[in-house]
Formats: C-alpha cells, structure tokens, sequence
DNA sequence: CAGTATCCTGACAGATACTG
DNA sequence: CAGTATCTGTCAGGATACTG
C-alpha cells in the first residue's frame, strides 16, 4: 500500500513515498509525491504556473509568447496540468476565439510548496559551507 | 537574475522561481527549485534516496535488485545523485569488489521536503471536497 | 485565436551480454 | 561485485505548416 496521502511525523517519517510496493511501476503510478515530481519535472510546468500566480488569468498565445515554446509542448503542458486539477481552462465562444488559463485553488497552492523547496535549497546551500 | 536562492516570504512571494530570464533555458539550468524538480522527475531518483534513508548504506547490486531496474539507468540515476550532491560513492578495493553508497548531509536532508510534499498533497485533498 | 498535424531529433529507459 | 557496451523502443520536445 503506498502511504504517501497519510503522512503522521510523530510516529514515522520516510511517510512520503511508499516501500511496500512490489513492483516501483505501482509507486510510480501511485504515489502522489511521485507523480507531482514527475510532472513538474517536465519542461513549462512550474512556469506556467509561476505565470499565473502573477497574470492570474492567461490566454494561451500569452503564455506561448513568454514562455517561448513550441504549440505542441505548451498545450501538452497546459493538458497536463489540467488533468492534474492545477489549472481550468475557460473557452469563450467568441471571433476571434477566446480561451483563458487560470489555476485552480489547488493550483494556487503549489506556491507554498514551490517556495519552502526554494527555501530548503537555499538551507542546504548554507550547511555545505 | 534567479532568484529562486534569496526567498523572503514577507515581502514578495513567488521567490521561487526567476521571471525576469528573457529566455527559458537560463530558467532552467540555474533555477535550483527547478533542476531539483527535474532531477527528482526521473525514474528511481526519489526511491533510490528513500532506501538510503531506510539503509543509511547500500552496495549497487542491493539498490538494483530492491528497484528492480536495469543497471545501465540505476547507475545513471547514482551518478546524478552523486554529481549533484545528494549521495556519495565509497569503493573498497577488496576482492569481490565493494561499492557502498550512501546519503550526504544534504541529501538527507531531502526527507523533509518530500514530506511537506505529502503533507500538502494530503492537505489539498481534503481542500477539494 | 487557439490550437492540430506532421516530421524530426535526442534523451530516457529496458534487456541482455560482457568485463576488470 | 559493480558496473559498461550494445541494441532497441518509447517519449519529450522543437520547427513549421495548417485549420475551425
């Protein structure tokens, strides 16, 4: 069983990523930590998000034209981060046609944890002085 | 100029991550929140720090038979690790040969960000029902 | 405007055999 | 034992042209 959704300090750390697994295939597809490491991982993700912490709401050859990439890696990017509840995509049936990107409430909140991974490396710099 | 290394919480958020590159790329390889995303996107990078958190030491045959992967990608994914800081390499020039790897200060200290990782993945669960 | 479609390159990863 | 070498397949991503 992967116990990464239950995570309890007091009793035992190393909660977030499952060991019990037989197989690291259904770690992978499981573990939450896992698979937002993995999608972040990917090239425009934490950007596109970063810009909408910032514009709040983005059509998309905005976000094309700041981010410099290519239609095809932008939207699958954008799709993803659908998929994930991070972001909504709002279409308005307009000529010429309108679409806006903006993030979910739970999009919103990977700030917290954007920022305290920014914190930790900056930690981590200090000790191996 | 990146600075995702300089966070200060009071007075501007989204620290985490440099807007003003004028291009992507520069984003990418000296954002330190983003290689740290990227490294740990890769297949067996997390599994691979949590082990030596569980072992504290592990010789490569151990890592490669508990994950199960080919030697050719655990080995690509210990020298990732290692040239970024996060394991080291210690080789015993005995007959069979022995390598042991194990955590660097800064890499255990990885445990705590993957658990506030989990720990907001939990918390954004509940948010949204 | 907001994408698709198409073609292409390169990186990631698996399987297997081999070596110091 | 701890890898490397080789071959293979899949997928991420870029460039560009096209479409509802």
């Amino acid at each position: 069983m992967c116990n990464a959704g239950n995570p309890h300090k007091e009793n035992n750390k190393l909660d977030w990523h499952c060991i019990h697994h037989d197989n690291i295939k259904d770690c992978i597809e499981e573990c939450k930590v896992q698979r937002i490491l993995i999608l972040f991982g990917k090239k425009y993700a934490m950007p596109i998000i970063r810009l909408l912490l910032i514009h709040k709401k983005m059509r998309f050859n905005h976000i094309l034209e700041n981010l410099k990439g290519s239609p095809k890696t932008i939207t699958s990017r954008l799709r993803d981060l659908e998929k994930s509840g991070f972001i909504k995509r709002e279409v308005y049936n307009e000529i010429p046609m309108r679409v806006e990107y903006s993030l979910t409430e739970m999009g919103a909140s990977l700030d917290d944890i954007f920022e305290q991974i920014a914190i930790w490396t900056l930690n981590s710099q200090e000790e191996s002085h």
